[in-house]
DNA sequence: CCCTGATTCGC
DNA sequence: GCGAATCAGG
């Protein structure tokens, strides 16, 4: 795991958010003791833990089997090919805003926009993913994604997390030429010059 | 069972 | 330093 400044300073703003570990892994793609372990050694402010570790002897060593990680953010949207996405790979963080993984469109163009808002950290209540609880985090592609029928080009940006039952793409039609719609192509193209952190 | 975070310790 | 394995509580 390469922790680049910009990795652990998303790592400090969701552990801020008040995210929980596992939830911080999956939206890093990484697992919740990388997480954890990360985090601690950062020595960022614990959690309200549920545990009170007392001497406890551990008599094996932890081994470590090494699964292979697969990383994969396969987003084969038909839209995007013409130009790279300079954003998120496979969710809305990358683009500036850290503290708004989930954008908000303020003005709905279609009737029925299914926005889901901010997905909060009990999402978890609403859905059951019976899919692979130890493995690595599944994305979804487009098409199991979004059963879009019309083949035109759509915006691609995520709405809701990856891999969770809600999420789907935008679904808007996108600026000639670039794969998301205006409204999410503002968030997306953001002059890196602009981009604030809170965090020290 | 599921979830959570903490710690240990081989690498 | 890293993180899987493990622990331990809810």
């Amino acid at each position: 795991m390469e922790w680049t400044e910009e990795i652990i300073a998303q790592l400090k703003d969701l552990w801020a958010e008040g995210l929980s570990t596992a939830e911080i892994g999956r939206r890093l793609s990484i697992t919740k003791n990388a997480v954890v372990g990360k985090a601690h050694r950062l020595g960022l402010p614990p959690r309200p833990s549920p545990i009170r570790r007392e001497g406890k002897a551990k008599p094996t060593g932890a081994e470590k089997p090494e699964k292979t990680a697969q990383p994969v953010a396969e987003v084969t949207a038909d839209a995007q090919r013409s130009e790279p996405a300079p954003a998120a790979p496979r969710a809305p963080l990358a683009p500036s805003v850290s503290e708004q993984p989930a954008p908000a469109p303020s003005s709905p163009q279609a009737t029925d926009t299914p926005v889901q808002e901010k997905v909060a950290p009990k999402e978890k209540a609403a859905a059951s993913p019976k899919a692979a609880p130890k493995s690595k985090p599944v994305f979804r592609t487009i098409s199991d994604a979004e059963p879009q029928k019309r083949r035109g080009p759509s915006c691609c940006w995520p709405i809701g997390d990856p891999g969770t039952p809600g999420f789907h793409f935008c679904g808007a039609t996108p600026l000639p030429g670039k794969p998301y719609c205006d409204e999410h192509a503002q968030i997306a193209y953001v002059r890196l010059r602009d981009r604030r952190d809170t965090m020290a």
